[in-house]
DNA sequence: TGATGTGAAAGCGTTCACAGCG
DNA sequence: CGCTGTGAACGCTTTCACATCA
């Protein structure tokens, strides 16, 4: 039997998107939200050189992503360039920003003021890109009261009282994976509404039901294992 | 862009691959391989726990995937279960290990000792998949001599020196985004193989043609915005 | 009996190729 | 003319469903 293409409309939802403001519950492909930060920070890199304009096929070289992909990607969140000419730098960045949700302010909590805690404190590059740290948690009461950076360390029992003087949506995880589930489960409880998780254990779970992003050091390792016995290219 | 059919293979695969223990070789897909060092973070937390027999629903559900995933996966690095009862721990590990290429040992040196790259050298967790760190550099003349942990700070200068003691197949890339790309393109004209890459800007071009992983807080950070704004679950 | 292992189907994301438009 | 925007093809990944076997 042939296949005969019965050939309907199949409309997917479009982001319906006029201005930079406006709602989109669009689809957008998992993978292409990474790539979208990643457009971000070249188009940021752009801007500050002085370039407005710039194509899919350029951005795409810049990045190691066809040109194809690139025009995929910013139609899927409504993003408009200029046949002929490409896509403003400025606006785009803008588009991107309001896609992924950080055209807005983000308050964070910094649990756990070990090593990488304190190294994370210290990293500039989240408030760039809207994120605020606004307190900093530790279980250890001998750090309670130190200052770090110009945060003064908290104990967890203290969190409650801090989200209620200041919303806080996200926390970064930095703490032994031994106590980084039951942290999980009280953070969401308290409120937070995601968890940058880096401790090298699985925080999901029934009571713990708000999104997790993952940052395993040993397990990136262990990709560029592969990837190095395997002589892929990468991303 | 389009215009020219020259057809190029960009990122794919190589297929062809060995694994140490068995004849198999098999096509692993490449998001199967992040599962594979999570399967084993799990696989070692249950070894420990004196558990020595899982089976693909017990061990996907503690990790949020399918029990179909899960034998898809271990089916693809030729690990066999036993049918009625499931799959030893203890040699699903070995298999695991052996297929992603952590069956052996990886020399790691840290380049950039700032916050972030002292966090690093304090982070345990490495040894015990089998990457040792053994070598330190800065790209500031005034750390270098200074010691972190056992190991003393040496200018990038002295990398080659370092390598021709030590061979080192990969390297933590933890400077500032300016000069990352230039220290990474130094890195692979010494031989380097791999580079796990924490600077948040695109290290690759054609003059470092070895396989990078990217770790960008920043990216993360944004990639949980959206999963928040959109309600995702994650992972 | 209770799990594995696996064809086949379904689902997604990427790439192709070109119409459309400034 | 050059580049965007997008149906359609393609190919990879996941899920379904069940034969298979200790």
């Amino acid at each position: 039997m042939p296949v005969v293409p019965a050939k309907e409309k199949m409309t997917k939802f479009k982001p319906e998107r006029t201005t930079s403001n406006s709602f989109a519950s669009a689809i957008i492909p998992s993978g292409a939200i990474s790539r979208m930060a990643i457009y971000l920070r070249e188009l940021q890199q752009l801007q500050r050189s002085g370039i407005d304009t710039i194509n899919s096929s350029q951005l795409g070289e810049r990045l190691g992503f066809t040109d194809s992909q690139v025009r995929r990607d910013l139609g899927a969140i409504g993003a408009v360039g200029r046949r002929g000419v490409g896509y403003s730098t400025s606006q785009l960045c803008q588009t991107i920003r309001s896609a992924i949700g950080t055209d807005r302010d983000w308050n964070i909590a910094l649990v756990g003021m070990g090593n990488l805690g304190q190294a994370l404190a210290g990293y500039r590059g989240f408030e760039t890109q809207g994120f605020r740290l606004v307190a900093a948690i530790d279980l250890d009461q001998a750090k309670v009261g130190k200052k770090v950076g110009k945060l003064t360390i908290k104990s967890i029992d203290q969190f409650d009282s801090v989200v209620a003087r200041t919303p806080i949506q996200l926390a970064i995880l930095a703490v032994p994976a031994e106590v980084a589930p039951d942290v999980a489960e009280r953070l969401a409880k308290s409120g937070v509404l995601g968890i940058l998780n880096f401790a090298p254990t699985n925080v999901r779970s029934p009571k713990t039901c708000i999104p997790v992003i993952d940052v395993d050091m040993a397990i990136e390792l262990q990709r560029l294992a592969f990837a190095v016995v395997n002589q892929e290219a990468s991303r």
